[in-house]
DNA sequence: GTGGTCTAGACCACA
DNA sequence: GTGGTCTAGACCACG
């Protein structure tokens, strides 16, 4: 994993895991990688990620036990909501970042369109 | 202004004077508020204004000139780029992000659109 | 001040503060000692105070500024509901666990009148 | 059961087990669960349940026989003092806890009888 | 081995 | 000087 240099690692990290639930891959109450192998995975200190699971585990996303482990939310709702919320979001600032660009409605799927369409002839 | 917090100031506040081309509000050779007004009118430290113009002047979106004050490339291709740029990079963030969310060409436009509607019948 | 064993020392930090707020000490807005000087005051390293002020600011009770330093939350409402709760948490603990060791309400009252009656003569 | 996080699961299931001398649960000489069988019914590792039987040894609160069990202390005289103890605890830590909040003694009480006529009309 | 806490010390961004 | 992040390395509680 390839970090960007103007955001925390940790931070980083909770969108990573949020985006792995988001997609499907972790699962409802799968278990996590412990603290020590992800930061050895991601080469970062396990503090970093210990403090990642933190937060994760504050705002119940994952859940840890000492001496267990961590596993993702046993809430398929929280699963969904994080998976909408991620949509959602993405959604509205796509449309917002192309209307402060002037856009109409109109013209903003007409270019989507021209993108999708584009990239077949490239690729 | 309203900055984010975990992102240095004066990358925000670059960005947010490249909005401001792309969006015509800024114009080719058009003079720029000071650096100290500037600094006054985003509530920031005048360095975090005068580091962000120093970046802008590298990558040739500003220039200097000495007692006198900062000025918008003169180059009309140059603002173009700009634009483009960014309505490229929003639009190819976005499909890539829907993708990786399991979303198909066909339903991002669909959602787009149910979106776009859903706004009207709220708002 | 002295930290108790069992507990982590960055949550009896946590309560420390709310306790201060709870009790007025600590008032609406008002900045608190600087994360190096409250470390260097409790004779703890400067990242746990840091800990402790993120988990505050997490829940809205303190907030932090890069370069200025934390203040008490401005909502009064949050002060109010802090001292409210604590409150209520030492009613409601003391009411269940004398009901557990076979009190009714009137031999509770009794009891807590006849132990402060005590204090008098002890004292 | 449920444990709290941030306290040692075994001084958890001391002060468990002193509750239920205190309460009568336990009496005078009886024979306690084998600690596999407490380990189970708690779902705690049996090293933890050994380990809080071996400080309630060392308190004087149980005795054990090899080969035979564990035993609740044949001493009249000390389940009278866990039980009292324990009150004593109790009302004095609430009275403390209300003090430094600011409440008068008269105060204490009327909030108190507040409180457990609240919870009739609640309830 | 698992998560959690803490220290010491470094560096960064911001004012 | 202020808060925030990160590392390295230690120790603890739990299973």
């Amino acid at each position: 994993m390839k970090f960007k240099d103007n955001m925390p690692i940790y931070l980083q990290i909770i969108d990573h895991v949020k985006l792995k639930i988001a997609t499907g891959e972790y699962k409802r109450a799968e278990k996590l990688e412990s603290v020590r192998d992800m930061a050895q995975k991601l080469r970062v200190n396990h503090n970093t990620i210990a403090k990642t699971y933190q937060f994760l585990e504050k705002d119940g996303i994952i859940f840890s036990k000492k001496g267990v482990g961590s596993f993702i939310t046993e809430s398929e709702e929280m699963i969904s909501r994080i998976r909408e919320e991620r949509i959602f979001f993405k959604i509205s600032t796509f449309v917002n970042d192309l209307r402060v660009l002037g856009y109409s409605d109109k013209k903003m799927i007409e270019e989507l369109e021209k993108f999708l369409k584009g990239e077949i002839q490239n690729g």
